[in-house]
RNA sequence: GCCCGGGUAGCUCAGGGGUAGAGCAGUGGACUGAAAAUCCUCGUGUCGGUGGUUCGAUUCCGCCCCCGGGCA
């Protein structure tokens, strides 16, 4: 790994991906602290606001010894997703300073090193008339709707996806194959980039995974989920933060927080595999840092 | 000591004379605007031990061990 960073050019932006606790944000500072450079976050909670312990964004510290950007930028009751993403992360690439972008989110790292589909947004009138029709009348419904290209190319016995292309559908009377055939080139090629993978043993990670999730209510999680408490709605992307659902549950009396504790730890490292598959099938182009 | 209930997959438990099944956990996988999301796949384990009945016992009977609860 000292070798690694030795060789890393500083003038090309740098990729950091890895499982969640497995401490790529040490690695950004490192590498920042080395060469300089601006820290982008890639990851889809991190860019909240009203989750900073939970969601184990950088504190102070970090961001005084180290340029941040896309962190806790977006208001907790706000839409966000990787398009919105990867607009934010364009400007910040068109700037002078180098790169060092640093997450877990796989797809967001995809979209900006294989492209993404330039598709209009979807009102909220057709997101939500295509929720209550998937609700009252089954995926079945919104699939009879679709084109065969479409059809054939997601997964179908997955609503969140199905409802998607029947939104893209709906609003632009295109077929979501349509649009995505037509991905433009991505904003930052991986051969332009210095990509880094972290791969971390599954057992050292979750034994990782569990400290921190205890230090993180050591020092404040319940007072942040407290804080969220009065406007919590489990339907914003926000609330999908690890751990979020868990502390509400426990601060309104649903469960001990020896319970909500132990079921976000398993929240967490499942998310880990989720990830870890990803990687393996979506990053092999990326030099692989083992660890420990 | 006696009486009840129970000892079945890592955990919680269902089942029942022809060697057993769910949920959770775990595994592998998919994934181009909710991605920390969402979805798909995978279930052999001395059925507590030991004798007996039986063509055949994890299932019935005896004894023993362990865990709950009750009575002394």
């Amino acid at each position: 790994m000292r070798d690694l960073l030795k060789s890393l050019s500083g003038e090309r932006p740098v990729l950091i991906a890895g499982p969640t606790a497995s401490g790529k944000s040490a690695l950004a500072l490192e590498i920042a602290g080395r060469q300089g450079g601006v820290i982008v976050n890639a990851d889809a909670l991190q860019v909240f606001a009203n989750w900073r312990v939970l969601t184990a964004r950088p504190g102070p510290d970090e961001e005084a010894f180290a340029p941040h950007r896309l962190y806790g930028h977006v208001p907790g009751d706000a839409a966000y997703s990787v398009g919105h993403w990867l607009r934010d992360a364009a400007l910040i690439l068109k700037g002078e300073a180098r790169p060092i972008i640093v997450g877990g989110t796989g797809l967001y790292f995809a979209a900006l090193t294989e492209g993404l589909a330039e598709i209009p947004p979807v009102p909220a009138e057709i997101r939500e008339r295509a929720a209550a029709r998937l609700a009252a009348e089954g995926a079945a419904a919104l699939l009879a709707e679709l084109d065969a290209a479409t059809l054939a190319r997601i997964d179908r016995a997955n609503p969140v996806r199905v409802q998607r292309a029947w939104e893209v559908q709906a609003a632009t009377g295109r077929g979501l194959a349509s649009w995505q055939d037509e991905t433009p080139a991505p904003l930052l090629p991986l051969a332009a980039a210095q990509p880094l993978l972290i791969e971390a043993d599954r057992d050292w990670l979750a034994a990782r995974i569990d400290r921190r999730f205890d230090a993180m209510v050591a020092n404040g999680a319940l007072e942040e989920a407290r804080r969220n408490l009065g406007t919590w709605d489990p339907a914003l992307p926000s609330s999908k933060a690890i751990g979020a659902r868990e502390l509400i549950d426990h601060l309104r009396g649903n469960r001990d927080l020896k319970d909500a504790v132990a079921d976000a730890k398993t929240a967490t490292r499942q998310y880990a595999k989720r990830q870890r598959t990803w990687f393996r099938s979506r990053m092999r182009g990326w030099a692989a840092i083992l660890l420990p």
